[in-house]
DNA sequence: GGTTAGTTGACAAGTCGTGCAAACCGCAAC
DNA sequence: GTTGCGGTTTGCACGACTTGTCAACTAACC
């Protein structure tokens, strides 16, 4: 994603018109590695606009989408995560905190034809679930082998 | 997942009971490559056992992903799928109809400490998308390379 | 055959996301 | 600055998917 100047120049330049809760959008979104679900990105937002409707915010995040200036992914967290890095890359998803990060590996995107089925691939997802540092560490003491979540109160929090 | 005459050993181990809608469950489900979900499942029930509940699907499909019988896989269709074989192993999923096949890639699982975040991961998943053959064809004639999906009356069906 | 779990139906609820209509307002033209 | 077109915002309702509930009935299994 591009810086908010970037993008207002881009969206005037499409005909869609720079409101103040677009800007705020920008704002949050850029350089953002938390890799926020709508609801989350909504809490920060509402937080500097009182108000502020949810619904804007899936619009605008639908705008940014459909200008590739956003990636959508959907991680298997139930609800869809939302990412200004569009470069191909790849994920480590915390499966106690939904804690996302991105990890950059290149991958062997290549599928021989015989395991490819006849498929025309245009993108590669790797996902590498597991815990992460600190729902590791809060793991540890039981050294539960269990897959039920260790819902603790904990670090910033998930989505 | 194993054949029905285990998975029926299976849940009277449990004290689980072994009724016909499950018994046919098993059978739909054992072999099944096509990676139903739980709403297309209960189709091909219901036209065998006319009546049987959506409820009941559900149910037992937990069930069997509880057991470790079944895998569930959130492929970022809109549904859950369900897959017998739980063995380590990917998928190709078509953008356009949703077709799920299995893959067997070795993936380079080992993420450098650098990269890994102090994650403890325990699963990858790779995720190949684009169009199947059948979807392939059909889009070929336009070579459209807008992202809208396709729709046309094709082969059996997505989900 | 009795106990107990499972099935079913009819709903409600919960989550995530979108469709819709009315009021609102950015922004360019006067 | 005022005006006006057309995109935006908002709130509410709705839709898709999945699970919870609850009661009545059925049937599996010791």
């Amino acid at each position: 994603m591009r810086q908010p100047a970037d993008l207002v120049r881009a969206f005037r330049a499409q005909g869609l018109k720079v409101t103040p809760q677009r800007q705020l959008l920008f704002r949050l979104l850029s350089g953002n590695e938390t890799h926020p679900c709508a609801e989350r990105l909504y809490a920060a937002a509402d937080a500097e606009m009182p108000g502020i409707s949810l619904r804007t915010v899936y619009q605008t995040l639908n705008d940014l989408v459909a200008m590739g200036e956003l990636q959508m992914l959907d991680l298997g967290t139930g609800s869809a995560r939302f990412d200004p890095k569009v470069d191909e890359h790849h994920h480590l998803v915390c499966t106690n905190c939904s804690e996302v990060r991105d990890v950059y590996v290149t991958t062997p995107t290549e599928l021989s034809p015989d395991d490819s089925f006849g498929f025309s691939i245009n993108k590669t997802q790797v996902v590498f679930r597991g815990l992460c540092a600190h729902c590791t560490a809060r793991a540890e003491p039981s050294l539960s082998t269990s897959s039920t979540p260790i819902i603790h109160s904990h670090h910033p929090g998930p989505e």
